[in-house]
DNA sequence: TAAAAAATTTAGACGAGTCTAAAAAATTAT
DNA sequence: ATAATTTTTTAGACTCGTCTAAATTTTTTA
């Protein structure tokens, strides 16, 4: 049983690991959890008690097989209330990172399963963002940056990468980019990285080398 | 804004105190929370400073304005989300109050505005119990125990007594007692208090005073 | 109404989670 | 390869919520 920070940790720990395939500095940690290294050093030595983590003194921290498994199930909840929310309760999908951070830490192994059902067991978040499965397994298809296709290409959006930050996805929701969009495009300007592109053979518009990294796309 | 253990105790004082109607002392909300008296002493005086309540050393506390006020409101989530566990994800009535004992503390005012809107804005939750309005209003008619019905009399169930255990809440379902169900009082046993009741004119069956006595029913 | 009993508060301690400041180790630059 | 810089850990302190044991106050009983 872990409490609401040990759980909060752990998953940020997942995250910046890239899934556990590689270690994590403290320096990473105490940004991403805005908290303090020293903090972070505290808490480290915790989850490397309970064998979540594997940790190295000055070197950083690894995930272990279990500490990726409780992750996992952090992340399948979040990501199912991220979707409960919009799909039933007609949240726009820069409302709901809060909330699900919230949500994610209800202790109910019955609630998370009655929910997936309810949602007829998604796959994807409101985010395009995989939602493991009760076992923890994820599938997702191959996902590259739109900043990577070649011109004239056609293109359907898969997911976009959020951080905390919601005004880039009231930036996507403003100019027409959503999950499923079919994008093409036009033409890329060599000198700043920006593109043009066309949403649904109806609106041409222009983003930035750093929006076109963020949005994943079909290869 | 209060920390989940305050919105606890806020919520035991309530209750405890007939919804501020009466004082409470530290003995009972010791009891009502698990927790030892010396507790209850510190934390009454936190709720007390943030003039929720009022705390008069060695005679216990009252509810103030803004204290009930709170109060409701919790109890208004607890409610509509133990609804909403009945309704929409097909959860038994004594599944629900640990579970809405958690996502009571969620904070998110959209949240609560939405699942009441999903939920067709319910007045009462799977137990019979009034849900507060977004102003904290209750409107409830008038309810008494079966236990107190003449015999002969035909009525119907609005609500149940619920203290912690689910069990009281299993016992009716296996013997046919539902919100909304058709009483008959047959007779009445005068040496126990006991009573035989036929329920939807189907079924008969004997119900301990004690039972009766946390049946509620139209007058 | 004085003694006994019960209820309540105070005092002091503890774990969780956090912080700042100082010490230690690793990295980098000269 | 030594010095300077950066990263990380340790030490000590603080808040929150909890406890036990002792002191105090209220209530009951005789
Ligand atoms: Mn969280
Ligand atoms: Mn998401
Ligand atoms: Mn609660
Ligand atoms: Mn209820």
């Amino acid at each position: 049983m872990l409490s609401l920070t040990e759980e909060n940790y752990l998953k940020a720990i997942y995250h910046l690991s890239d899934g556990g395939t590689k270690s994590v500095l403290t320096n990473e940690v105490a940004d991403a959890m805005s908290t303090k290294p020293a903090s972070v050093t505290d808490m480290v030595k915790k989850l490397s008690a309970k064998k979540l983590i594997t940790y190295e003194k000055y070197y950083g921290v690894t995930i272990t097989k279990q500490g990726k498994t409780d992750a996992l199930t952090i992340i399948r909840k979040h990501r199912l209330w991220e979707t409960f929310l919009v799909q039933k309760l007609n949240f726009h999908w820069d409302q709901v990172h809060e909330v699900a951070e919230q949500l994610e830490h209800i202790q109910s192994p019955l609630l998370i399963e009655k929910l997936d059902e309810l949602l007829n067991f998604p796959i994807a978040d409101p985010h395009g963002h995989p939602i493991p499965d009760k076992n923890g397994k994820i599938h997702t298809g191959q996902q590259v940056p739109l900043g990577d296709i070649a011109a004239k290409k056609t293109v359907t959006v898969l997911a976009v990468n959020v951080k905390e930050s919601s005004s880039f996805l009231q930036y996507l929701s403003k100019i027409g980019v959503y999950i499923g969009a079919k994008l093409s495009i036009l033409d890329k300007a060599e000198f700043d990285g920006s593109i043009e592109i066309m949403i649904d053979g109806k609106k041409k518009v222009f983003v930035s080398k750093e929006a076109s990294q963020n949005i994943l796309v079909t290869p």
